[in-house]
RNA sequence: UGGGGUGUCGCCAAGCGGCAAGGCACCAGGUUUUGAUCCUGGCAUUCGGAGGUUCGAAUCCUCCCACCCCAGCCA
């Protein structure tokens, strides 16, 4: 067997375990707990995650890890599936659940104290605080350790059956109250909650915490790479010490890798949650949110989304990467993929003078610069027009290559013009150019040698439709709103949203379905909102601008 | 001041003792009916620092420094 060329860590251990015949099938597992959407983050995790078994011609499980039903919800267990579809991937077999496990590891948790492994704990949670010790030193043993096993056992079973009130009593692994992993001071496997849950209504009162339940699930599945972020690392050892002493019929092992940081974002569910709740944002789905149903509607596809956890990489460091990184994928697939269309969003009216009143001409433009397979479609032309209010000046510098009074500009698609005059109302506002069309200049180069400097992009004024179209900029205008102990609510972008109520769009733009992608020309990237998008009120979402050295430059300053 | 990690170009990232890949960003040209795309070229005598081993070190050893994670009955 040939062995797969490894580029990443873990891609050269699950090779060698292959290699030496430790593993027949690689399997892997998607984990996440239903109490949030997925963001940006758990992109990466499932990337990796599939990806690993797609590469090694193993299998995925999507797992949810539902311990903690307090926080978790059906309508997190349905976006989650929702977006791990979208991205293309598919998890092998039924969803798994961990609370689907309950009974097995009760079962595991009576075995622990029949060995004398695990006793149960009367602290509450402000005193076990205090004999856990510190960094610094050491902690010290329960009064309630050295139960013997058959009171321990009957406690258990009485916290199982209800009869303690939550927080009475937990159980814990026996292990070192002096030990300098924090996560091995004889850890809590079992606390009290009396709350149904999503998934086994009210058959269980006490729930295992994540250490006790993560790698006996694995266990149970036959997941032989459970990978995971940099902050379980400590969790190494008990999810060994677990596996070890209990009858598992599998040994999973764990690795770890960096988590994603994209810079001017936040991945935290708890944060993403409270600009949710606070309405900084309109729901979990909002464009602005890092979650994949919001990128969804802002308009990222799969593959970009995909493209660009492949392109950051899967190593052990942790850093933060630049979102130019994610901005360069969007726009990468976009410009081969999408459809060209024209649009103007701040209407400046322009008057052919020299054009018949009611003549309309149907101009055919290519759907795409480069991919003719992509067809044309039909432009009205008509002699009153919409541009840009910033495609015209009365008068500029050379570097300006847009309409300028007296001058000639190339409409996109269509004829070149010359304006030639202004009207203004008092205050000097220009209302709108009057220009004439210089004859025989569809596709070609005016005869008379006066080439345009530049092209500009137009809509019909007659025949054009109105949309609505929403701007998106980052959220946060600090490259890290969440590092330390900074407040990132207090740098959350006041401008991250602008709505255009009356921007024009090409007509044929109107029946684009929910979801389709669009380059405006000269704009950038645009979808058709997937919910409040219809024929008759259009509305579009600025994905991301096109790159703009004249920006850049200071262009626009000028 | 305990333990566990990580340090290669502004950012991500290859490299695993033989003479610093690649991508993003940026800069300079060229093409262009999108100031987009595309194309060309530039961008680490140096790998957190200091010693050491070696003919040879980003790669091995020693010490030091910086940053991240851990004291939830969250995951």
């Amino acid at each position: 067997m040939e062995t797969p060329n490894a580029s990443n860590f873990l891609e050269t251990i699950i090779a060698e375990d292959l290699a030496a015949g430790r593993v027949q099938t690689v399997v892997t597992r998607f984990p996440p707990e239903p109490n949030g959407y997925l963001h940006i983050g758990h992109a990466k995790s499932i990337s990796v995650n599939f990806g690993l078994a797609e590469t090694f011609g193993g299998r995925c499980n999507l797992r949810f890890d539902d311990t903690n039903p307090e926080k978790e919800s059906q309508e997190y267990i349905d976006s989650i599936q929702e977006d791990v579809r979208w991205l293309g991937y598919n998890w092998d077999g039924e969803v798994r659940f961990a609370s689907s496990y309950f009974q097995q590891l009760y079962d595991w948790a009576v075995y622990l104290v029949e060995q004398g492994h695990a006793y149960v704990c009367d602290l509450n949670a402000e005193q076990a605080r205090e004999y856990r010790g510190t960094l610094t030193e050491p902690g010290r043993n329960s009064p309630f350790r050295d139960r013997s096993v058959q009171e321990n056992l009957d406690l258990l079973a009485r916290m199982k059956a209800g009869e303690f009130a939550e927080g009475a009593k937990v159980l814990r692994a026996k292990i070192d109250m002096a030990s300098p992993n924090m996560n091995l001071r004889d850890p809590i496997l079992y606390r009290i909650r009396k709350v149904p849950h999503h998934q086994t209504g009210d058959s269980w009162v006490i729930y295992p915490t994540y250490d006790f339940a993560h790698g006996q699930e694995d266990a149970i599945e036959g997941i032989t790479h459970s990978v995971c972020t940099l902050e379980f690392e400590d969790h190494r050892p008990l999810y060994d010490w677990f596996i070890e002493h209990l009858p598992v019929t599998a040994r999973p092992r764990q690795y770890e890798f960096g988590r994603l940081n994209p810079s001017y974002t936040i991945t935290s569910k708890r944060k993403l949650k409270q600009l949710v709740d606070d309405g900084v944002v309109a729901g979990w789905d909002d464009p602005r949110m890092p979650t994949i149903a919001g990128m969804r509607r802002r308009g990222f596809t799969p593959a970009a989304i995909r493209r660009f956890c492949k392109m950051i990489g899967t190593t052990r460091s942790d850093g933060v990467v630049d979102v130019a990184m994610l901005e360069f994928a969007i726009r990468e697939d976009l410009n081969e993929n999408a459809p060209r269309a024209m649009c103007v969003l701040d209407p400046l009216k322009v008057v052919l003078t020299d054009y018949p009143q009611d003549k309309v001409e149907e101009l055919l433009a290519a759907r795409h610069p480069s991919r003719t397979e992509l067809g044309e479609r039909i432009v009205p032309f008509t002699r009153e027009l919409y541009i840009d209010a910033d495609d015209f000046r009365e008068e500029a510098n050379k570097k300006y290559k847009r309409l300028v009074l007296g001058k000639r500009v190339r409409l996109r698609n269509a004829y070149v013009i010359e304006a030639v005059d202004v009207v203004k109302d008092a205050a000097g506002k220009v209302l709108e150019v009057h220009a004439r069309t210089i004859p025989d200049t569809l596709g070609t180069d005016p005869a008379d040698g006066i080439k345009p400097k530049g092209v500009i992009q137009w809509v019909s004024a007659s025949l054009g439709k109105r949309a609505t179209v929403r701007l998106y900029d980052r959220l946060f205008n600090h490259e890290s709103p969440d590092k330390g102990d900074r407040d990132f609510m207090a740098h959350i972008n006041p401008d991250s949203l602008r709505v255009v109520e009356q921007a024009w769009v090409e007509p044929a733009l109107v029946r684009a379905l929910p979801e389709q992608g669009f380059q405006f020309e000269r704009e950038g990237y645009f979808v058709a909102d997937r919910y409040d998008h219809s024929e008759q009120a259009p509305v579009f979402n600025r994905t991301i601008g096109l790159r703009d050295s004249w920006a850049e430059q200071g262009g626009a300053g000028e």
